[in-house]
RNA sequence: GACCGCGUAGCUCAGUUGGUUAGAGCGCCACAUUGACAUUGUGGAGGCCAGGGGUUCGAGUCCCUUCGCGGUCACCA
């Protein structure tokens, strides 16, 4: 044995035993044991848990290598328990971050989104990943994940598609999915409307105006959106103006007088600016409820790319006389973004001497895209939403019933508070690269369905009537961008095509829709065999961040759709931060590459290093020190086993004594303790209790095994026989945590086994032998 | 505003249903070492476990409270 454990000679001829013994693979360890049935134990339980899948186009990150390092640990140890284990791997086709960053690429070639038809795009995007797809599952096995690669699966695999489109029809069929026209919160970056999720609410300081409202003053800091107030709200109990409740006044504004009624709603503030607010319901989610409870008209005057839309004026002044000064203002506003916008309102308001005053240094919070930072934009939009009451009570009440264990610093209160108070999921996403909705509509009974195609790189927009006049249908659908359906479209759910009349939604489903059921469509994806096998699996394990947007939702349609719930225990593990305890980013400089990691100290250094003294729910630090420490570990293990086998027996032929059989001073004490450690580590990581387990065993292993034991056996205290059970002993224990060392020590002592100790009665591979009782 | 965490050695963190003298890694000091390992060993310094109160034979651990730090959600014309 070399003097030192030297990671890079023995990492990849490692992988390389373990591929050629097909150790991952449950079937193949089923049928390695039905031959060697005296050695190994079988439960006769099933363990599996399902890959959080990451996105097929991303180089895997630290985080990645946080869950690679525990959800290995547990299935190791449990496939040496000898339950029918197995890690179903795969990757999510990540709708709006992959075509996010496909548009970036297209956009360096002076190319854009609108140049290609949707079929066309897709198409380029799927090229895309699969040129990626193998780097996140090569990354994954240099790290050592012993996970069934093949079972690997991808979210857009024909047969995953096909479960997710059933489970929308099954929903529809149930009256969880509606259509309807509401605000939605659009970012009009990346050209798609978010779930509530998706919104990330930031503090800023802008402007709030005091603008004349005829005879009253209101406070805003949308001044644009003031075209299309719908009336004027006060709370009813307020004095100041209760004689003008109810009437309807001409208010003189910048493009002349418009007609507002004054309405009372008691979710108007009156201690908030001026006490009277204008309703804008087609800009603003508040609005937009007022607006429904008194019947006010929906009229957007910001487009889906964020411009202002003036067309409804110019309709209007081509009916009746407008003021040549209007007539100019509109068209100076016409198209532009809604800042600058604003800006140009805001002056022609002072000289008109319509502005009361600013308030330069008002606080509030507004919502931005999570993705691009963007300030989201509230459209009325028609979109495809679940309905998530029915669902959250089932989740509510496996919780409750305790069907589901949430193991994470408070998660699951957290979880709970969730479950409690979700809105309803807006599913549909105006992007390409997903699942397209299984909805149809036909053409015919559709006139005003409203469509963007390409016609010869150009892109055409219109009605389906009038479009039809010049363009076939087949036509229009091939080279088809996005349909938009108006509110009464009439549409039928399909997953295939209901008639030749028909043209499908080109709205794609959120990347949640179709992830929330990855734990029973993945297990569907290889045979027939394995969901009655492995589902429902044993434990999620995952980052605590996407808490809310994967493990709830899972919960929610596993329930759903299989009665049962999709794992009995959730394990989130923590952000992982760098020695300082600082978040990583790329600005920082302080991003830690777990390659260069495994590079430079090896993998079992770099995953003991998250998984030591790490706490489920909480984040951990990790620097230099700590894989340097683990790395020193490594060889610990190495130089134990090399002086148990090459320096123990010359110790012992120089003192020509004791025999194997004779009992020394030390030998029960030490089986006792040995035992005891064994039963400890085994019920911390029946707990869950990963980190702690992976100390006792650093600290035992160390500073009892090696700095006392080891120097009692050179003494003679203590029998060379037990000395190298008790290695065999610590090697188990430790390979969940440490594969690749304890593998590699374990094929050195199978190589000429030791006098005094007889493996031969066990697994070839340490990765399948039996875990010591 | 609501909820969830965290506060333990110089730093980063463990601490299991409450139970001897509170641990680890890194760092620091002294010494050792040709034979498992310098990626080492031995010894050591360093802690009113954030403050206060309570329950208990016994509290870092449970309860209340104050302070400090972090996170999430909600509202905002």
């Amino acid at each position: 044995m070399d003097k030192a454990y030297l990671h890079q000679q023995h990492e990849g001829s490692i992988n390389a035993l373990w591929e050629e013994h097909d150790a991952f693979n449950p079937d193949s360890v089923r049928a390695y044991k039905e031959k060697h049935t005296a050695l190994l134990p079988t439960t006769g339980k099933s363990f599996s848990i399902v890959m959080p899948p990451p996105n097929a186009n991303d180089p895997l990150h630290i985080g990645h290598a946080m869950f690679v390092a525990l959800e290995d640990a547990m299935i190791r140890f449990h496939r040496m328990l000898g339950d029918d284990t197995l890690w179903a791997p795969g990757t999510d086709h990540a709708g709006i971050e992959t075509q996010f960053v496909f548009e970036k690429k297209l956009k360096k070639n002076n190319q854009s989104r609108f140049q290609f038809d949707r079929e066309t795009l897709y198409k380029m995007i799927w090229d895309y990943v699969q040129e990626n797809s193998g780097i996140a599952q090569d990354q994954m096995k240099r790290m050592g994940a012993s996970a069934d690669w093949s079972r690997f699966t991808f979210m857009l695999d024909p047969t995953v598609v096909k479960i997710v489109l059933q489970t929308f029809v099954e929903l529809h069929e149930k009256e969880l999915i509606y259509r309807d026209y509401r605000l939605v919160n659009y970012c009009t970056k990346c050209g798609t409307a978010f779930s509530e999720l998706e919104v990330k609410h930031v503090e800023q300081i802008d402007p709030l105006y005091y603008i004349k409202y005829g005879d009253f003053t209101i406070a805003t800091v949308r001044p644009e959106t003031k075209f299309r107030d719908t009336a004027l709200a006060v709370n009813p109990t307020d004095p100041r103006y209760t004689d003008s409740l109810g009437k309807t006044f001409s208010i003189p504004g910048l493009l002349g007088p418009i007609e507002m009624k004054v309405i009372g709603d008691e979710e108007v503030d009156p201690e908030f600016g001026t006490g009277i607010m204008k309703v804008t319901p087609a800009h603003d989610p508040h609005d937009f409820e007022l607006g429904k409870r008194y019947n006010l008209p929906v009229t957007p005057i910001i487009t889906l790319d964020g411009r202002m839309d003036f067309t409804w004026f110019f309709e209007k002044a081509e009916k009746e006389s407008v003021e040549p000064k209007y007539l100019e203002r509109a068209h100076k506003y016409h198209g532009k973004k809604v800042a600058e916008a604003r800006k140009l309102m805001v002056a022609d308001m002072a000289e008109d001497g319509l502005l009361v005053k600013t308030d330069e240094k008002y606080l509030h919070s507004v919502g931005t895209c999570y993705r691009c930072g963007t300030i989201i934009e509230p459209l009325p939009l028609p979109q495809f939403f679940v309905k998530v009451k029915p669902l959250t009570d089932n989740a509510l009440s496996a919780l409750k019933k305790g069907e589901v264990k949430v193991i994470g610093a408070g998660h699951d209160k957290i979880l709970k508070h969730w479950l409690e108070n979700l809105k309803d999921w807006n599913i549909s996403r105006q992007i390409v690269w997903g699942i397209r909705i299984p909805v149809w509509y036909s053409t015919s009974e559709n006139p005003d369905l409203e469509l963007h195609f390409t016609d010869d790189g150009k892109r055409v927009s219109g009605k389906i009537s009038q479009l039809l006049q010049h363009y076939s249908l087949e036509t229009i659908i091939q080279t088809l961008q996005e349909l938009r359906p108006p509110m009464n479209a009439k549409f039928v759910v399909s997953i295939d095509s209901p008639g030749p009349d028909y043209i499908q939604e080109t709205d794609t489903f959120d990347t949640w829709f179709s992830s929330a059921q990855w734990p029973y469509t993945s297990l569907q994806a290889h045979n027939d065999q394995d969901f009655a096998r492995f589902y429902p699996t044993q434990v999620m394990e995952t980052g605590y961040d996407i808490l809310p947007f994967w493990v709830m939702r899972m919960l929610m349609m596993g329930l759903f759709k299989t009665n049962q719930v999709p794992f009995q225990t959730v394990y989130m593990h923590g952000l992982v931060r760098d020695q300082k305890g600082q978040k990583m980013s790329k600005s920082k400089g302080n991003v830690i590459n777990p390659l260069t990691v495994i590079d430079q100290y090896g993998a079992d250094a770099l995953r003991m290093a998250l998984v030591i003294r790490s706490t489920p729910g909480l984040d951990k630090s990790v620097g230099d020190p700590d894989f340097r420490a683990m790395r020193n570990l490594t060889n610990k293990i190495w130089n134990a086993a090399r002086f148990i086998k090459e320096g123990l027996s010359r110790v012992e032929s120089e003192k020509n004594a004791a025999t194997a059989d004779e009992a020394l001073p030390q030998d029960e004490a030490f089986s006792k303790k040995l035992t005891a450690v064994t039963n400890q580590v085994t019920q911390q990581l029946h707990d869950y209790k990963l980190g702690l387990a992976a100390e006792t065993l650093h600290n035992e292993f160390w500073h009892w095994f090696c700095d006392l034991c080891i120097e009692d056996a050179k003494k003679g205290s203590l029998s060379p026989a037990l000395l190298s059970k008790g290695l065999v002993t610590f090697l188990k224990l430790l390979h969940p945590f440490m594969p690749y060392v304890t593998e590699a020590v374990w094929q050195e002592l199978r190589r000429e086994p030791l006098p005094w100790l007889s493996i031969s009665d066990d697994a070839e591979c340490m990765i399948f032998s039996a875990w010591p009782s």
